[in-house]
DNA sequence: CGCTCTATTGACATTGCTGTTAGTTACATC
DNA sequence: GATGTAACTAACAGCAATGTCAATAGAGCG
């Protein structure tokens, strides 16, 4: 019987970080902000949670670089969804696919909430620039730059924001409880989008 | 210098339980959800934190009581609303607020965040009720039972709870990155609303 | 007043998470 | 192959939260 020598495996600094990163994404989504402590990524990634501290400095700082990671990948999301609608001639009904896709598959929508239960809402403001991009993505697509146009397309934007949001949080509930099928919250809101850039808004 | 004998405040257990809920549900919506624990909560009553365990058997049974009160706050909010639908002639603007008052100051979307985040969906079930009662009671004021207006005013509310639980959560920080005001959310919401009785949802 | 019931306390044990430190090993470079 | 850097580990200490238990004391009741 030979004693078994576990191999120790050295990843580099970014390979580190992000498959702790991943992990904890993971984490989040499905147990809650509470599963993702030190210890659990670290045994989930077979490391110990020194090695984590040593990456990220501390359990905090870890926390802070998931905020910054799922924040960085829902601003990305929404710029791809700013650029198909730069070029492409897509429906309305692809842009709220895209922004409630955002929401949903990234778990943003579970990210937004954790900020905001812990009060950090400082993490949010990379997305600043993502959706001011929308609005003025929207704004040239209908050629209209005047003033009141971009009121006007900041509250659709606000309200397709607004819904992808709680969808992507409280959607399956609410929709079980009004006997709604899946894509009710999105069909919707792309029926009402419309009704946008006719009107002005009251 | 005499011995100061602390006296002893002695309440009926309800009392107990509802200082206590009380005070749990500030500590909730100013600090999140880790701010809420035993001893936090009891130095706040003046007790100590076994106290809060004889009354609520354990740090979960008073998470749950807790749950249990502000969801059932929420469902009374919205009969509130339900009630005065039936009899006054409130506009749609009326039965928005309503909505958005419930999810925003009650904090019952801080609530339903923290529920959906721990898992505990089973929870939010009790406001099945009130939902489909919000349903039903535009439907009668509107006297049209058919099943088609009923599917119709499903995703109304769908989509009213959706904008109001998201605004209650992500409201502020969304409407200062589209430098909208404080009612904006509201204002849009009840705008759109009566496209939702005028046609057949597509 | 004496008695009972139980809300309440204080002290202790336990557990899980965070953080520190000294030492170990993988890997790149010379 | 020798060497240095730093990724990594093991063991420990500290802390905060939860939970247990025996003892205390407020309030109603005879």
């Amino acid at each position: 019987m030979s004693i078994e020598r576990v191999r120790r495996r050295r990843r580099t600094p970014e390979e580190a970080r992000q498959e702790a990163l991943v992990c904890a994404r993971a984490r989040l989504l499905a147990g809650g902000p509470d599963s993702v402590t030190l210890k659990a990524v670290a045994d989930d990634l077979g490391m110990t949670h020194a090695n984590l501290i040593h990456h990220f400095g501390s359990a905090e700082g870890l926390q802070s670089a998931l905020m910054g990671s799922m924040v960085a990948d829902l601003s990305n999301a929404l710029d791809t969804a700013i650029a198909r609608l730069r070029t492409d001639d897509g429906a309305p009904l692809e842009l709220v696919n895209a922004v409630f896709d955002a929401f949903a598959e990234g778990g943003a929508g579970k990210l937004a909430a954790w900020i905001v239960l812990k009060g950090d809402l400082s993490h949010l403001e990379p997305v600043r620039a993502a959706v001011n991009g929308l609005v003025h993505a929207i704004q040239d697509k209908l050629g209209d730059p005047s003033e009141a146009s971009q009121i006007r397309l900041s509250s659709a934007v606000l309200f397709i924001a607004l819904s992808a949001f709680g969808e992507a949080l409280i959607g399956e509930p609410l929709r079980d409880m009004l006997d709604q099928d899946e894509d009710a919250s999105r069909r919707v809101v792309a029926g009402l989008l419309p009704y946008f850039v006719a009107r002005s808004e009251r």
